[in-house]
DNA sequence: ACCTGAACACCGTTCAAGT
DNA sequence: ACCTGAACACCGTTCAAGT
């Protein structure tokens, strides 16, 4: 037995079933070993997810952004985190837990922030800008596998909002909150609009 | 033994120390009574958490709206949210989980949906700005617990960034990314810009 | 150095038995 | 109708004992 078999073996547990599937025991069994075997190559369970996410994290690579236009390119390179929480979201949410969210999203970041250079921002307000769009994607990633159809909800917003009636609603949002959300059309949006409002007056670096 | 007291102390329990704090067994113990009482009276653990968020939910009010421009008052209605969670983080969270979050937040909604009316949104345009702030601060919301100082992370973003060096990083970004985030700033940053871009245009209704 | 079994202190849940 | 204890099938973790 190795400490890389155990790290391999539970990181696919992990990434296909969730974290609430890796058990210690089960992991052993599965492994065809005795439980305390895992405690004597990687520790505890708190350990056992440390060295996942760090695993995880070392294969990860940032890829090229593309777009024409600054704000094209920096949606590109938001848009990546997205991505990238679509197809992980398992070891996505046991890095947060872990408090190595910001290990895993780091690269992410870099490239981002070269987009946002490149684009003509600097000091003060190129710094805002960065954290603006760092927490809106973040936030929209933690969203997203929380909201229907990923997270069934047994109340779900759609059916609340059939029951409503107020004249000082106006119909469209009635039509909206009434109808399921298109996510990728949200993000997009929003996007577009927040960039083209931090990018106002910017000109790029040659 | 009655239900309702056994929904109380649940609920005292995870207010202060959280989901995790729960157990069957010692919320029996602190009853003074046996742990299959509560099987009876409210049945297994699930049902117990949504019995919880069901109560919680019954004594939320949301409160008045505050400000004179309808982009200040949207603003003020988008702030309750955070105002929200920050003052009962665990029940958000357990809200979330068990596909309840909707229920909860229905009166933040609407108290947000009549502000965007009555700034003079309409139809498409009034939908997609509900959507868009809705998410932004649903995002926000989620984040926030799970940043430092919330939750110190043992790898934190700010030591990370002090590592960097990369010429087409505007220093600006590395000041930013390498100090602590002032994240009540980049709140109302984010909902400021947001708002402004979504209202662009509008004429508030009479 | 590496692996084991036994044991401890927990879980949630079921079910037959009591009153 | 309401409550109980015993039992089942799980956990994570420790530790003395083996090789």
């Amino acid at each position: 037995m190795t400490r890389d078999r155990i790290i391999d073996e539970a990181l696919a547990i992990v990434e296909s079933d969730g974290v609430d599937q890796l058990s210690m025991r089960k992991l052993a069994a599965q492994l065809g070993t005795a439980p305390t075997t895992i405690y004597w190559h990687v520790g505890g369970r708190e350990q056992l997810l440390d060295a996942l996410v760090e695993r995880y994290t070392s294969r990860l690579v940032a890829s090229a952004v593309s777009g024409r236009s600054p704000a094209e390119r920096i949606v590109s390179a938001a848009r990546q985190f997205r991505d990238h929480a679509r197809d992980h979201p398992h070891l996505s949410a046991v890095a947060h837990e872990r408090g190595l969210g910001a290990t895993v999203a780091l690269p992410l970041q870099l490239a981002l922030a070269r987009e946002l250079t490149a684009a003509g921002l600097r000091g003060r307000r190129a710094g805002r800008a960065m954290r603006t769009i760092l927490y809106v994607v973040g936030g929209f990633v933690l969203l997203e596998p929380r909201l229907p159809p990923a997270t069934p909800a047994r109340r779900p917003s759609e059916d609340l909002w059939r029951d409503v009636e107020d004249a000082d609603i106006d119909l469209g949002i009635l039509q909206e909150m009434r109808a399921p959300p298109d996510l990728g059309d949200v993000f997009e949006h929003t996007l577009e609009l927040l960039v083209a409002a931090l990018l106002r007056g910017a000109r790029p670096a040659r």
